[in-house]
DNA sequence: ATAATATCGATATAATATTATCGATAAATA
DNA sequence: TATTTATCGATAATATTATATCGATATTAT
């Protein structure tokens, strides 16, 4: 357990999910402080204070993207970004198919924003005949007949599942069958995929409920 | 530290939020269980399973809400649907209001779990004024302008923030000032709020990274 | 030039969350 | 009726994540 020979090799070091989800609030707040002009170097502390974020952890976060400061005055805001551009990919775009142009879907597909981070929808599905042709958003809906053969010849990877629960399952097994590695899950069930492949699943439910919770207790605590 | 006389009075169990995340999923599960009429009682080997989560997370999730089993048996199903609807005040719905009825915010407007979820969204909010008046999936729209007053009429204690970024914080202001509790944040940027306000910030950026992080990382040890 | 200060970077501690162990128990089976 | 088995419930061990401490250092102010 002292540290000299267990994983020196591959270097491998496990990054943890929290820090993954932070960097993006550090890359916005860079952004902005960017944008503003204020100064070269920004530091922990006042990115923590904006953020309420501890300084501490703030710069255990951005020490994994590999940034280095200077004491006194912190870390250069314009290599911080880069630092967390390289670490996260973001120079080199993914592309994605969205399956299911419903009300959450058509949202997806409206916002822009997802080209700053990385990720490219270049074309949507759906069963539905109306849709079939029609543009929503600038991205045009293909039937989903098409969706497995689409999917073998552009090679794509990340498939973006805003579906119904009846037919999440199914779809998601055309898109694995047809090569997708990484399932992005809006869809309000559990799926099954074979071992290997990565499903992030986007719950509002499990939100909804530690927002509510923290609010039932916070009125508890104020009539105590 | 040998724990008599720590908090014994008000019993203040601290809830894990992954735990409260967890909660939905096994709510969900068992109401198709319900629904397929398997059988009375389930374990939490089968939920574990079927959810991969290990049996033993799910025990310790499931005692929080003070459900019970009977050995070799399991839980009863229907009883622990009760149980988690309880600690979550499922029963009795919060009602609150909606800002910026753009595209995301119809998305949710549109949505008609959330009642299950005891949420009810009662009315929407927008500046544009070819918004107002009109309903957008059967909830009317009302100008920026009555909001504060409608907030402190309805006593609402929840506020749904889907607006851009440049007048989120204006919003959550406005909507603080006339007495909200919690803040379900969907905006791109980070809110500020005074002492004791909720907030519950909706980060898809985060959820986006956790994903191509992982994907990106699968490929490589795929490679080696 | 010297002292004061803010910050990083490394290391140590504490808090939180997950996973393992094991005895008790109710049902199923021999 | 006795034995086996699957499961719960409680407790213990481990792993992960967050926070604290402190010396080193570059800048600023004296």
């Amino acid at each position: 357990m002292n540290g000299s020979n267990e994983k020196t090799k591959t270097k491998i070091k496990a990054i943890p999910e929290p820090t993954l989800r932070r960097l993006p609030l550090y890359y916005q707040y860079l952004k902005k402080i960017q944008a503003e002009k204020n100064s070269q170097y920004i530091s922990c502390t006042q990115i923590g204070n904006e953020l309420n974020i501890l300084p501490i952890q703030v710069r255990k976060d951005l020490e994994i993207t590999e940034a280095s400061g200077k004491p006194k005055l912190g870390y250069g805001v314009k290599g911080l970004i880069g630092n967390i551009e390289d670490f996260l990919g973001w120079n080199n775009t993914t592309e994605a198919y969205l399956v299911g142009v419903g009300h959450l879907g058509s949202a997806l597909l409206g916002y822009h924003g997802f080209k700053e981070y990385g990720l490219n929808i270049i074309a949507a599905f759906d069963s539905d005949e109306s849709k079939i042709g029609t543009e929503t958003h600038g991205k045009m809906v293909f039937p989903v007949s098409k969706l497995p053969e689409m999917i073998r010849r552009m090679g794509i990877k990340i498939g973006i599942l805003t579906v119904p629960a009846y037919c999440a399952q199914h779809l998601t097994d055309l898109m694995v069958e047809a090569g997708v590695h990484a399932i992005w899950n809006f869809s309000p069930v559990k799926i099954m995929v074979p071992p290997g492949i990565i499903v992030q699943h986007e719950n509002l439910a499990s939100s909804l409920v530690v927002l509510s919770k923290k609010l039932s207790m916070s009125i508890k605590t104020d009539r105590q």
